[in-house]
DNA sequence: CCAGAGAGCGGAAACGTTTGCCGGTTTCAC
DNA sequence: GTGAAACCGGCAAACGTTTCCGCTCTCTGG
């Protein structure tokens, strides 16, 4: 009988220890433990044993006391710029759903783009011990990154991490989403198309907008400079760079959008001045979040799976942290991108006036090179 | 000089521990861990020594170890109903940015309303060891809470928790906010009140509804019964019950919404029939999250603190570990609500319209019962 | 001058695991 | 029948803390 512990001023009751079990099913503690863990080496009927004791009891096994001895936490670290947007909730939720298949349990911060906040916030990971971490921002301390670069620490970076040994990264192919955004437009009739971009000191942004001057220098199609605005990668930079937009002398026939949130606040900036998409004018985004497909028109957009995103990432994560994974070598993982066709793309105004009556079953499908 | 490590199979290096700290202060480790937990019991002088000693060795304490041995892992649990919900990701902003500044971490997970995956989650939790945790969902398996209290388990709820001892609920008085939203709209003139609510199996959802036909009844007005249609608190259930509201021969004057993302979903839906927002029907919803001023109209609303609500499930929760604190005997914590008034809401269509003309100028504040 | 109290510090036990090592039992070929 | 090999399972040493207990001083009061 599990004698009186000894430590009189802990919390709560504790649960059933690996040694209850042990006494239980009548053996070791050692072999509890490797029948828990699976290890092959436990004869079948005993194992059935220990796992009759286990459940008999209610053990479950002290997290706390396995990572403190193996040196593993099964603790994955996830920092996104901020959680507030609608994108980073939608890839949580999807990383979270991966990890925890794979037995890893996330921690996630989010940075509000604030560089202390962000240092401290990977300490904090740190002192908890995560096997790894996975920086879906940017704007990271270089310094901080040294270090645990240092200690061959496992990281995952999205887009353009530093140029560093054992560090991983997911290499978005922004340039095939938005190759395919283009040509769905000019197969449209659009010639004239602006874009709005994110923040430009986001190397994500430059990279989006840069994909975007390509596919269209591809076309042989001019893109004027003022048809190029910043935005913010939010509703209110949406807004306000179609008002910019609105002013122009030449305004274009469709707008191609740095993220989704952008596309919204130009859906809102264009039907406050009684601008009808897609008839007036076509809008494009870039993420296909949740929201997307709920506004009005549905909008079409460049899609990147938060799913294939988040998965890579833990993948891409666990060989680092596991020795034995296939693939421990690679460092650069791609991400696809495509278009999602919906319903904010349309032949551009004034022209082909019969076809476009019958535009929604005449929906053309994305153009490819 | 440190000797070399026993298990030589850790993944990485480990970095130092309390003893090399004792060895570089010439203390004993138990000097060490006094120090760093601020145990008043140390010479001034020499807690000076260790603090340069910890400096010098980059000394982190390690969290699993202080967990294992303290019974206590300053790990807060906060389940939520859904972290897609744009609600959702300002309130665990919230009550991350609380529960750090008190010293816990937040180990936060959704259970997308299904009962098989909140289990799981609740377990993860367990497992992890989380000193108490805070259920801002709804639906969780009776039988797990049950357990949960009789080990004594510290747990917070918001809204309705079941009624058992050593539970804590963050009591939301959807009265207060709800009945100035009504009085609002009838000083503005408005007799014709719809509502849509939530999903009513939700108790939450239940209790605006509620809040709401009360007020409009110490009003003396009445609410027929298609006027209150029952939503899902996301924007696609605005748009179908505003089309509902639509077809009715009656239609109301003026629309109050469970909650925000149900309002804005109004918004897209009176857009799209060419309704004007204010001008031919005022719209509220509940909760201000941040889109809610940026939709266009900015979105009259009742506030739902996430900060307050934050703070008090942290601080209700610390009152459940920590034996010392004050207020540990307070079992329900009131949060009020208020109504912000922005641009939605405005005289009914056809009244005063020589006032209707300058109503970004005169527009009343909330009344007061 | 001495007894007793207290402050300040160190030794060592505990927390609940994982895992290297070793000893015992079986199996099988010779 | 014997030896080696293969297989299983237990012992015990870690892992890095917190905290109890007890020892040595330094005061203080008588």
């Amino acid at each position: 009988m599990g004698g009186p512990r000894k430590n009189p001023n802990r919390l709560r009751a504790p649960s059933a220890s690996i040694r209850d079990v042990a006494q239980r099913a009548g053996v070791s503690i050692a072999t509890v433990s490797r029948t828990v863990n699976g290890i092959s080496t436990v004869a079948p009927e005993l194992a059935e044993r220990v796992w009759n004791a286990i459940r008999e009891v209610g053990y479950v096994p002290n997290t706390q006391a396995r990572a403190l001895v193996s040196g593993r936490s099964r603790l994955l670290g996830l920092v996104v710029s901020e959680i507030t947007n609608p994108f980073f909730p939608e890839l949580v939720q999807e990383f979270e759903n991966i990890a925890v298949e794979q037995g890893y349990e996330v921690f996630i911060g989010s940075t509000n783009y604030d560089p202390l906040r962000t240092e401290s916030l990977v300490r904090r990971m740190l002192q908890r011990s995560v096997d790894g971490v996975a920086i879906m921002t940017f704007g990271i301390e270089q310094e901080l990154i040294q270090k645990l670069v240092d200690r061959a620490f496992p990281m995952v970076f999205v887009d353009s991490g530093p140029d560093m040994p054992n560090i991983r990264v997911l290499k978005v192919d922004y340039g095939e989403g938005i190759r395919e955004a283009v040509q769905h437009l000019a197969a449209l009739g659009h010639r004239n198309v602006a874009f709005i971009s994110g923040p430009l000191h986001m190397r994500s942004a430059v990279s989006r907008r840069d994909a975007f001057l390509k596919s269209m220098a591809e076309l042989g199609l001019t893109v004027p400079r003022e048809h190029i605005v910043e935005g913010t990668h939010t509703m209110e930079g949406g807004i306000r760079a179609t008002e910019n937009l609105l002013r122009l002398s030449e305004m274009p026939t469709a707008i191609v959008c740095s993220n989704d949130m952008t596309a919204i606040g130009v859906l809102h900036g264009l039907q406050r001045t009684t601008h009808e998409v897609p008839d007036d004018v076509s809008v494009i985004g870039f993420d296909d979040i949740h929201l997307a497909q709920f506004v009005l028109p549905p909008l079409t957009t460049v899609q990147m799976s938060c799913k294939l995103l988040a998965a890579a990432a833990v993948q891409a994560l666990r060989t680092g942290i596991e020795p034995g994974l296939p693939q421990s070598q690679q460092t650069e993982w791609p991400i696809p991108t495509h278009l999602v066709v919906r319903q904010s793309t349309s032949f551009p105004r004034g022209s082909l006036p019969a076809l476009a009556k019958t535009r929604s079953t005449a929906r053309p499908a994305a153009a490819k090179a």
